[in-house]
DNA sequence: TACAAGGTGAGATTGAGTCTCATTACTGTT
DNA sequence: AACAGTAATGAGACTCAATCTCACCTTGTA
């Protein structure tokens, strides 16, 4: 799915839910929608005020737990204490993250045997799994 | 393995790798030792001094990164913006866990399934992949 | 017992994230 | 276009897990 794409569904999505338009969300928008893999609430506000688009940090936050909420964005953890977020799919297509303990990059990969196997765990445990995260440590390639 | 075995494997490593004893360590390993599942810093503070053997924070957290570093606890973050912690097994064995979104519950199971579609991962990305962690958001059995 | 290296903790500090509330902006209606 | 009602915004105070500092205490060894 496009940036652009991205972004019309998540404006969809939220007048859909009766939902006005606000110049702060504007922003918090269109900075994820060119940005596809985890970004933290603080890169946000940095980024936005260095591009000349202050932001209230009470604002970023609020963008972003809504779209959590209408499941627009994920947010994940790799341990360092804050978290990231990043532009989600609403067709269910995703990626999980390899953290380096060397040199900090986060890497995306995708794998349909890992989504199989968290498919069949559902059934086995008797329980409904509304989402995932898949979090590895280790070495990069470039780094391995 | 047992609550003594973890904590005489604990003291073996820890003696292995030339450190000293100490009487904050010996709680904060207590502690864990008799606690199969994730307790949080701050927990594990409270719990001490609740049972008349207070312990300063900056103790509390360093025996925990110290048992992390040498692989004798696993850190692991849930999304309330607090680290967990819980005794890990030598031999590899471990657990994932589910958290509830209607009561919060942290719910342990364990998959091979799982586990061999990560070791799988681990040569089709070309990485070297030291750990993982899996973590299940959803309905817990009670609430589901 | 002496001594060096490690261990400990009170309290200050940091920093991500939350909360408040007065102000401003959007949008549908007359 | 003016209005009304409701949603959005942001400065700054606040919370709280986690980190840092540093003077003091313990342990293990010779």
């Amino acid at each position: 799915m496009a940036q652009t794409e991205w972004s019309e569904h998540v404006h969809a999505v939220l007048s859909q839910a009766g939902l006005k338009r606000g110049a702060s969300r504007e922003r918090v928008i269109e900075l994820l929608a060119t940005k596809p893999c985890a970004l933290s609430a603080v890169e946000i506000e940095d980024e936005l005020r260095a591009s000349g688009r202050p932001t209230g940090r009470a604002s970023v936050y609020r963008v972003l737990d809504l779209l959590v909420e209408h499941g627009l964005a994920e947010r994940l953890e790799v341990g360092d204490g804050q978290a990231r977020f990043e532009r989600s799919h609403p067709d269910g297509e995703h990626h999980h993250h390899l953290v380096c303990d060397r040199c900090g990059r986060l890497v995306a990969f995708d794998d349909p045997g890992l989504e199989q196997a968290i498919d069949r765990l559902s059934d086995r445990l008797g329980v409904r799994i509304d989402s995932h995260d898949v979090l590895l440590r280790g070495a990069c390639q470039r780094c391995g």
